[in-house]
DNA sequence: CATTAGATCGTCT
DNA sequence: GACGATCTAATGA
């Protein structure tokens, strides 16, 4: 299927369904989309980088719908994002796991630690790594930049829970917004987020 | 299988 | 100064 723009003017909730079976290409290594999380925009979403005002950090939810957002964190790990909803509404598809179906060698080369295939983009630093995104993929067009995105010609059956590893008011059951195909060995178990020790 | 600690740094308070 | 849309290795059952 074409890639068409006007699928991602809508709210991240509303897009998060429509990736799951979809694919995203980069540089020969190809992976099937199992498992992603939406999050909002400006106050409408405690458990998200957009949740407060436009920053350094969060910039690129606020541009156009259809571009890549990527970001740093942990002082170590770098996940990707859909951006979603007209410019300006910051509202974001984290994609959290999914399956390789082309080019397994070189992400076993990259996920060299990784001991089974179904481990290689389990988990969306894993899933960035794998796929070798970087920061300097931050903002490129996922229709005519080296990563590409295609969309499935007919939704899969998906399901939904609590989001993964959000904090505070954003892990609550309102905003569960995870979604996933059920049975795929690359998505990941479901861990309710749980307070620091002291 | 489950739980825990440690790594590591930009951003916000 | 604390914390985070995380991951890995180590330890114990």
């Amino acid at each position: 299927m074409a890639f068409d723009r006007g699928l991602f003017e809508a709210p991240a909730t509303e897009v998060a369904p429509l990736l799951l079976g979809g694919l995203l290409e980069v540089d020969g290594v190809l992976l099937r989309i199992t498992e992603v999380e939406a999050y909002l925009g400006i106050g409408q979403d405690p458990g998200s980088h957009a949740y407060r005002r436009q920053g350094p950090k969060n910039s690129t939810m606020f541009g156009p719908p259809g571009h890549l957002y990527t970001y740093f964190t942990y002082g170590m790990h770098v996940c990707s994002n859909v951006v979603c909803s007209p410019q300006g509404q910051a509202s974001a598809v984290l994609l959290r796991a999914g399956e390789i179906v082309d080019g397994i060698e070189i992400a076993r080369m990259r996920r060299a630690t990784s001991r089974t295939d179904a481990d290689l983009a389990r988990g969306p630093a894993r899933l960035t790594v794998a796929m070798g995104i970087g920061l300097a993929d931050d903002g490129a067009d996922l229709s005519s930049s080296r990563v590409r995105l295609t969309l499935p010609v007919a939704a899969s059956a998906f399901e939904t829970s609590q989001r993964t590893g959000v904090s505070g008011p954003g892990g609550a059951p309102e905003f569960a917004w995870r979604f996933f195909l059920p049975g795929e060995p690359s998505v990941s178990p479901y861990k309710a987020w749980v307070p620091k020790k002291r």
